[in-house]
RNA sequence: UCCUCAGUAGCUCAAUGGCAGAGCAUCCGGCUGUUAACCGGAGGGUUGUAGGUUCGAGUCCUACCUGAGGAGCCA
């Protein structure tokens, strides 16, 4: 075909001429002896005009006959139309069959309504909805703009290992996998190593996949996500705070400057986002406890919280209710977090830790803390918790070494894009979601 | 692991304990501006599985399986 390629994203360029696309039959209507093919590319969607009168009757009957997905290359001259949602149609001159779906086994995905299990057991085809679609281009941007974020920074990008020796916070949650003659685990976080390239980087960050066994059924769930995790060397609390939301208004941002269409493909209240700007609200557990009581007694809350306890769900829904940005919670009592985190000076039973609770009810999407600087205190603490004190010899030896004080989080990717684009469930955020009673496709 | 709900055509769902149905999808026919097009017709069923109650079970009972929502745990 001598005409250009093109994309259905870019074909306003090339408005008046003809063009090639290369994609795949979305929809079919037909009007007597006119046929609006829609086809899709992967970049957007486009309508095609075909009247009888005006193609040969090979092209009119191909495109008659296509089925839904079928794989085509479509030969038009693009046309502005104000009826058209993308504001071009495609004056249909010629048309390549490569795979015609056969009517005897359709393509299951419908235009019409399916249900999340139907939708599930086809991710692989229901990748190809516009929803979706939109959805993971946002992804691929929140991604792009947490590392050029840190890239910009003075963060350097530490790939911590996937295949770790040992448990670090309880068997239970961890995936095993043979490692020849040993026992070897899923990473569950790449924190404690990235600590160590912290104290030879200054400033590091990592970025990949994380596994929990954990038995957790709910929409903010899965059992693979991806975390990215800054870690800097002599950073205090104060810093990581300041961190974590100068991170989250630049993903913010960036999604509103570079995926506004996504987002509005995806139906995303944007006048929820553009709010989003720092300062955000800072309150310690106290406070929180606090607010949590208030709400119980004003009946918003069915269980009074008593101090001492790490938040639960309802708790944290509750909480991001009273605000219209992410709300940071620091100062938990030491006794619900992990070994690892610095005591406050001021109040020995509190660590040095935050929780930024996104808006609208999307939870927790990151949790950080300043770690621990004392080789005593930590040596103590791995024995209190029951953990193998050989398997953290090179942690401690962190703290033997020129130990600083030093801080770092973890954002759960997944939940920032649920949250970014409204989603109602992660499953949405990821590809292929990995999920308790869901390994396929 | 616990609590709640659901499972009927390829899909989404109806059906008082009494003939198993509709819309979409597929196929056939009609329509020159359709926007999840519309109009007419056709084919399509082991009602999740196994028992039980009943003259009679998609419907009631028991167990199991699968899924969904929530809790806990977490990012």
């Amino acid at each position: 075909m001598p005409s250009p390629i093109s994309t259905i994203a870019e074909i306003g360029k090339h408005e008046g001429q003809s063009v090639t696309i290369r994609g795949w039959l979305y929809n079919l209507r037909e009007s007597g002896k006119l046929l609006f093919p829609q086809f899709r590319d992967g970049s957007g969607v486009i309508q095609g005009v075909v009247p009888k009168n005006a193609v040969s009757p090979e092209v009119f009957d191909a495109i008659k006959g296509l089925t839904q997905e079928s794989s085509v290359i479509v030969e038009g001259k693009v046309r502005a139309d104000k009826r058209a949602p993308g504001g071009y149609e495609l004056d249909v001159a010629n048309v390549q069959v490569l795979q015609r779906v056969p009517e005897t086994d359709p393509y299951p995905i419908t235009p019409k309504e399916h249900g999340v299990d139907f939708l599930m057991e086809h991710r692989h085809l229901w990748l190809r909805s516009q929803r979706q679609a939109s959805i993971l281009r946002v992804r691929a941007e929140i991604i792009r703009a947490a590392r050029d974020f840190f890239d910009s920074n003075g963060f350097t990008l530490t790939d911590p290992p996937i295949l770790t020796p040992a448990a670090c916070e309880g068997t239970s949650t961890l995936f095993p996998v043979d490692y020849f003659e040993e026992q070897a685990y899923l990473t569950q976080s790449g924190q404690l190593y990235i600590e160590a390239t912290a104290m030879a980087l200054g400033k590091v960050y990592s970025f990949g996949p994380t596994f929990r066994a954990e038995k957790s059924k709910t929409r903010r769930h899965l059992t693979e996500f991806w975390m990215v995790e800054p870690e800097i060397a002599y950073g205090t609390l104060d810093d990581l705070m300041e961190l974590a939301e100068s991170l989250l208004t630049f993903l913010v941002k960036r999604c509103l400057e570079r995926r506004r269409p996504d987002l509005a493909t995806i139906g995303r209240d944007l006048a929820k986002l553009e709010k989003i700007d720092a300062p955000f609200p800072r309150i310690t557990y106290d406070e929180a406890v606090h607010k949590l009581q208030e709400g119980h007694a004003q009946g918003k809350l069915e269980n009074k919280f008593e101090w001492g306890g790490d938040l639960g769900s309802p708790d944290e829904t509750y909480l991001s209710s009273l605000y219209d940005r992410p709300v940071m919670v620091h100062r938990y009592p030491a006794s619900v977090k992990a070994f690892y985190m610095e005591p406050d000076p001021q109040h020995p039973e509190l660590a040095l830790c935050v929780d930024v609770l996104a808006p609208e009810g999307y939870g927790e999407i990151i949790g950080g803390s300043q770690r621990m600087a004392s080789h005593d205190l930590l040596l103590q603490r791995i024995h209190e918790h029951n953990l193998p004190e050989e398997a953290f010899q090179w942690y401690l030896d962190l703290r033997k070494y020129g130990s600083v004080p030093h801080s770092g989080f973890g954002m759960g990717i997944e939940r920032a894009v649920a949250w970014i684009c409204g989603l109602e469930h992660v499953r949405e955020t990821i590809p292929f979601p990995r999920m308790l009673n869901r390994l396929y496709p």
